[in-house]
This record gives C-alpha cells, structure tokens and sequence, in this order.
DNA sequence: GGGGAATTATAAC
DNA sequence: TTCCAGTTATAATTCCCC
C-alpha cells in the first residue's frame, strides 16, 4: 500500500515537471467550485490545494468535461468581447444613459428602514456529529462519502478540505480526515431547535436551508429599545444554549447585506452593517464580486475577463457596458448589487415548482440496468410526490452520459400525473428515444405542480384537499393521505377547484398566500376545463378499474376503450422500442395520439386497426408516419368539430395548440414537418406509404 | 411578435 | 479499496405555432 502511494507521489512529481516545460503551473488554470475562498481557509497552501486537486482529476472524464465547459466559457468571453467591440461610439453613450437613469431609479427605491439579521450555523453538519460524538472534537471531520462531501469542519478546512469536494480528493489533502455519513434526521432535530429561537424575533422568519435563516429584526429592535448588534449577540447566545452549536450572523439593512455580512467573521462571530447609505456604499466598494449571492464561478470569471470588474463599486462604473451587453433582468441585478441593494420585503409564500430524484450509478450502457434505474427513480419520486399530494404536467428526463455530458429531455401531458406507472411510462418512452448510451445517472423531474387527484384514485393514502386542511396536516405537512371511496366521483366530476398549498418548514416561515394574486390563479385554463376534463376522467376510470372500483363509475363505451387503449399502448411500446434514433417529437406525438385517442373514444373512436387503418375512415397509415397520423387525427377532429359545430362553445374544444388545430384549413400545412392530410376518399395504397417509410431511413 | 414548450446553463446549500 | 452528489429555482435561448 505504502509503495503504491509512493509510486503514485513520484508519477505525480514527474507529471508537474514535464509540465513545467510547457506551462509551469497548469492547476491554476483548473478552477472548481472548491478552489475559491471560503471561511476557514485562510492560511492554508492554496497553491498546494489547487495543485492536489488538478492531480487526482487530470486525465480523468471529469476532468475532460471540465475542461469542455471551461472552453465553451472561453468562447463566451469572446463573444461578449466581439460583441463589445461591436458598439458605436453613439451606442455607448446610449447605453451609458440608460445606466445611469436606471442608476437614479434604484438609488430612488432605497430602502434603509427594515433591518435584517442573517445566521449561519457553523460547519453544521459537522457540528451536529461532534456533539453526538465528542471523540471528534478537535479532530478533522468530513460529513458525506468518498465521492462528495457536504460539510467539513474547520480543522478539516485548515487542509483545504471543503463541502462539494469529492471525498477521495480530501483524503489525499488530509490523509487523517474521518468521513461521517450524513444523517438528515439528526440536522432537522437541531435545525428545528434553531428555528424555536428564531421564532421568537421573527415569527415570519425566512429559512434558507436547515442551517441558515433570515430574521426581520426591525420590530424586536424597536419595541426593546436595543441595538440591532445586541440582539444579535442575544440570539447566538441563545442558540449555543438551547443547541451546543455555534452561529455567524450579519445584520444589513437587506438580506443580501445581511448574508454577506454574516460570512465576515466566521465561525462564532457577527457583523453589523449600520443602515446608513455612506456606510454601505463604503462597505460593497472593496468588496469582492464574488462574495454577493447569485454570483458564482462562471460569472465572476465573465465580469472579470470581459470588463474587468473584481469589486461591486466597478459595477457602477461599467454600468454602461453592462446594460449594452446582458438582459434587462441581469443588468438590472449587477447594477444593484454596485448599490447594495437587496431585498428588505417581507418573505412571500412560494409554491413548489417542481420535484425531482436523481441517482448516480457505476456507468453502464445495459439496457435493461437503465430501465430498473429509471423504474426505481420513478418510484422514487412517486412516492414523494404522493406525500406531498402533488401531480404535474411536465416530466424531464436528465441524464448524465459516461462523459459527464448532461442531457435533458422533456414532454408534457394534457393531465397532471404521479402515479409511478405513469411517470415510469412515459419516462420509458423519452429515455429509449436516447439508447445507445452509456450514463452514470439518470433523473426525472415533474413540473407544471398542481395538488393531485389523479394520485389520490390511485393511492388510498392520499388525502384530498379539504382533509388535508382540516385536519391541520396542512401545517404539519406530514399528511397521510387517504382518499374516500364515496369521495371518488366527486374528484371526477370536480376538476377546477382552486389550488391552494402551504408552508413546509423548510422554506418559508411567512404568511400564506394571497389567493388574488394573479400570479398564484389555480390552474383553471380551458383545457382543464373542458377537454382536460374527460381525458381526466377517462384517465381516472381506467385507474379506478385498476382499483377495482369500476363499479364506481358509469363509463360510455368502457370496455372497448379499455381493450383499444391497451392496444395503443401496445404498439406504441413497440414503435418506440423499434426505434433506433432518437426521435423526440415522435415520441411527443405518440404521447399526444393516446390522449387523442380518449378524446374521440366519448363518441365514436379512432383508432389504428391492424396498427395502419383508421378504423372511421380506413385509410391505411403506417406507424412510422406519425406526423401523417397526427394530422389525420386533426382531420377527423376537425371534421367533427364542424358538425358539432354551431351552437357549441368553440372554446369548449380548445385543446392544446400544439397537439390540435380547431379547423381542417388551418391544420394544413401548418407545421413545417408535416405533410398535409389525406383527401378525404383519397385513400394512398398501402405500399405506397411503405417505400416512401424505407426512403427516409 | 407573443407565448408555451424544450433545452442548457448557472447558482445555492 | 473507494475515484466528482442531490434538490430546487431561475435565466437565457431556441423552436414552433398562431
């Protein structure tokens, strides 16, 4: 063992001096999320770090992807410099204009009358597991595995050991670093002690993560009559009491002060940034671009390469500049930050926008390995989204190839979704569109959230909306949900009840929602409505059949839209699985022709008899022509539309745009890819589609 | 051109 | 021996359809 290491070491020294010929000191060129500043690591070698850690990456596929994403930055900085170049004399002066007006705008909307307090547990984590262990006091202690650790405390930071670093990196910079697994339990308990404390000077209070809050102190520092700097030091004490752990804190007068001040005399110590405008505008002068929140490698590396700002003071100085080069949003931000301003309002409740699970696997290009991953994954986030009672409508597939490549791949359904057999089957559909690939990990994440029925048909645990809050779990956020069965053809015929949702200790500690706000409407489109509405009942059906609830329910023509489903479905598996390249909107469309599919089935159903002929027409369309099936589908659709027609709400049958076109006219021709519909009669010999099939592969 | 969907990238903890 | 995470939000860009 120990001749290995020393063999590795000499490989090593061997490597640098053969570099040294080309470029003496290539590791500072490789910069990683770790390798810039952080509390505690003063002192150390920084120069031996950075020289460590590009020798255990160099070479590897890391590595190489690293490197791929540094030179796509590079060509970035080029081209804003070419961009940059570009502008007339007369465009900087207006360019120039509009900063400074913007400049005066956001000077007008100072607000220096909230104070904000911002704490920061200290190296939590590891905190949390020397207390439960004291053998580890004093000793270098590293919470997470030997691939990515999460904490480090700060003996460990003295070797330039910190979170985000992969595990076997840090042994090798401190070969006496003693790993801890993480344990997510013990941090919630002592965050929720923390967060006891902070109740009791901001009941809003904002929590950022399980060891870092924001506290509107304004209040309490009135009514008591005591400096902002004294109730600071109230609050750490208290927290060491009730907790044993230790806190930073910085006190601003907003919240991205109050962040960055809390960073200043870390651990154990505050910072107070008086609510004085001379005195912020002395503080952000010097003060490093990187250290501001929302500011991170990429672009610190860009405002430094491109215009040469190191400090938040020359943010106002380029103003200009930046105005000319980035959106009005991020301008708008880097200008702010050079007057340090920050948000002082008080925490607006946001809903959950998505959910996700992701797991990193040994890299494997088998089949059959991928598909047990992705049913797990499925499962996975199933089951939170079932205790969370949430469904949603857009699912992305991400995944990441052997070469750290990350790919993403998105689809979404007229209805909402959470069932594990959903998610896994369309998921399925969007990951065999990728095979071949080699990949080390795949995820799947649901957005377009709304609180979920469809799950509570298929989960007898789920609650429904009103059970959920009268019986408080809303607060607890810890519903077991169980649905009625007596409450099912409410859920069927009850498609636009509002959307309401609540606070989940984890994020924000203010007051709920404005149901007004029209930000916030529930999710009441026309497609929900109308259209949405039997998809979604057909949908349910076949679940409660599943359930073996059918009796619940008083279907049309059930058992012939069962038994044509199952056979959509059949041969859409096998199209897919047949399928060698990746054909995303293909995929799209299958997924789009099923719903279709229920559509037309309240009537009468269209459907591929012998998987080509249309069984209300019967002209002959092969599965490869799925565009040509999509708009022969438009065609029928529109067909009946008209003879629908007249009295009937047009709007009732507003479906999604990209899935249906109201009038046979419009649906011709339209889409780039499309082919236009079949004449009616005009029927094309099967054959003929056959050899014009071969022609395109 | 507006708007939704899809994709990629950045950032934070 | 081990060999670079998981979750969430958001911005920017591109594509497609109306």
């Amino acid at each position: 063992m120990r001749g290995i290491v020393k063999e590795r070491e000499i490989e090593i020294e061997r490597g640098i001096e053969m570099e040294k010929n080309e470029n003496p000191r290539p590791w500072e060129a490789y910069h990683t999320a770790y390798t810039n500043a952080k509390a505690g690591m003063d002192g150390i070698d920084k120069e031996k770090v950075q020289r460590v850690v590009y020798d255990m990456s160099k070479g590897s596929k890391y590595f190489e992807n690293e490197k791929r994403k540094e030179d796509l930055i590079k060509q970035r900085i080029e081209n804003i410099r070419a961009q940059c170049a570009k502008l007339t004399a007369a465009d900087v002066t207006h360019y120039q204009k509009l900063a400074d007006r913007r400049i005066l705008e956001l000077e007008a909307a100072r607000d220096l009358s909230r104070i904000w307090l911002h704490v920061d547990m200290d190296a939590f984590y590891a905190a949390v597991e020397t207390l439960s262990n004291p053998s580890l006091k004093g000793k270098p202690v590293a919470v997470g595995s030997m691939s990515m650790i999460s904490t480090a405390n700060y003996e460990a930071r003295r070797y330039g050991v910190r979170a985000a670093m992969p595990g076997f990196i840090a042994c090798k910079l401190c070969p006496d670093l003693i790993f801890v697994p993480t344990d997510f339990k013990k941090y919630t308990y002592y965050s929720d002690l923390t967060r006891k404390v902070f109740e009791k000077y901001d009941p809003n209070f904002m929590a950022a993560s399980l060891d870092e809050a924001y506290l509107d102190i304004t209040h309490v520092c009135n009514e008591r009559a005591i400096t902002s700097a004294e109730i600071s030091e109230e609050l750490r004490t208290s927290i060491y009491e009730e907790t044993g752990l230790t806190c930073s804190a910085g006190v601003a007068p907003n919240r991205l002060l109050a962040k960055v001040c809390s960073d200043i005399n870390k651990p154990n110590g505050q910072f107070v940034l008086p609510n004085d405008r001379m005195a912020v505008m002395t503080f952000i002068a010097s003060l490093p671009i990187r250290k501001i929140g929302g500011i991170g490698k990429v672009t610190e590396h860009i405002l430094r390469d491109v215009f040469e700002i190191n400090t938040c003071n020359e943010m106002l100085q380029k103003g200009g500049l930046l105005c000319a080069m980035f959106s009005h949003t991020t301008a708008d931000f880097f200008l702010s930050v050079g007057l340090g301003l920050g948000r002082t309002d008080a925490p607006q409740f946001k809903f959950r926008k998505s959910m996700s699970s992701e797991r990193t696997f040994s890299v494997t290009d088998d089949d059959a390995l991928l598909c047990q991953k992705l049913a797990e994954i499925a499962e996975m986030l199933s089951a939170e989204m079932k205790k969370e009672g949430l469904c949603g409508r857009t699912l992305t597939l991400k995944l990441k190839t052997a070469s750290f490549e990350v790919r993403t791949r998105a689809m979404t359904f007229q209805n909402h979704i959470c069932s594990s057999q959903d998610i896994l089957k369309y998921a399925s559909k969007l990951l065999k569109a990728e095979y071949p690939v080699s990949l080390r990990l795949i995820g799947l994440r649901m957005s377009h959230l709304k609180e979920g029925k469809v799950g509570a048909l298929s989960d007898p645990r789920q609650k429904t909306l009103s059970h959920f809050i009268m019986s408080g779990d809303a607060l607890k956020n810890k519903g077991d949900c169980s649905s009625l069965s007596s409450e099912i053809s409410y859920h069927i015929v009850n498609d636009t009840e509002s959307d309401f949702s609540f606070d989940t200790r984890e994020t924000y500690h203010s007051e709920f929602r404005d149901p007004l706000d029209s930000n916030y409407l529930p999710d009441l489109d026309d497609n929900s409505q109308t259209f949405g509405k039997s998809l979604g009942q057909m949908e349910r059906i076949l679940e409660s059949f599943s359930d073996g609830t059918a009796e619940k329910v008083n279907a049309w023509n059930m058992a012939e839209f069962t038994h044509k489903k199952e056979q959509h479905e059949e041969s859409q598996l096998l199209e897919t699985e047949s399928s060698s390249s990746g054909q995303l909107n293909r995929v799209n469309d299958e997924a789009n022709m099923l719903n279709n599919d229920a559509i037309y089935s309240s009537n009468q159903l269209l459907f591929w008899v012998d998987d080509h002929k249309c069984s209300l027409c019967g002209i002959e369309l092969p599965q490869s022509f799925v565009a040509e099936r999509q708009e022969h589908f438009d065609f029928h659709l529109a067909e009946r539309l008209q003879n629908e027609e007249s009295g009937a709400n047009s709007k009732k049958f507003k479906l999604n745009q990209r899935l249906i076109t109201s009038d046979a006219t419009t649906s011709q021709g339209k889409r780039k890819k499309h082919k236009p519909p079949p004449k009616d009669g005009g029927q094309i010999p099967i054959h003929a589609f056959f050899v014009k099939s071969n022609q395109n592969f």
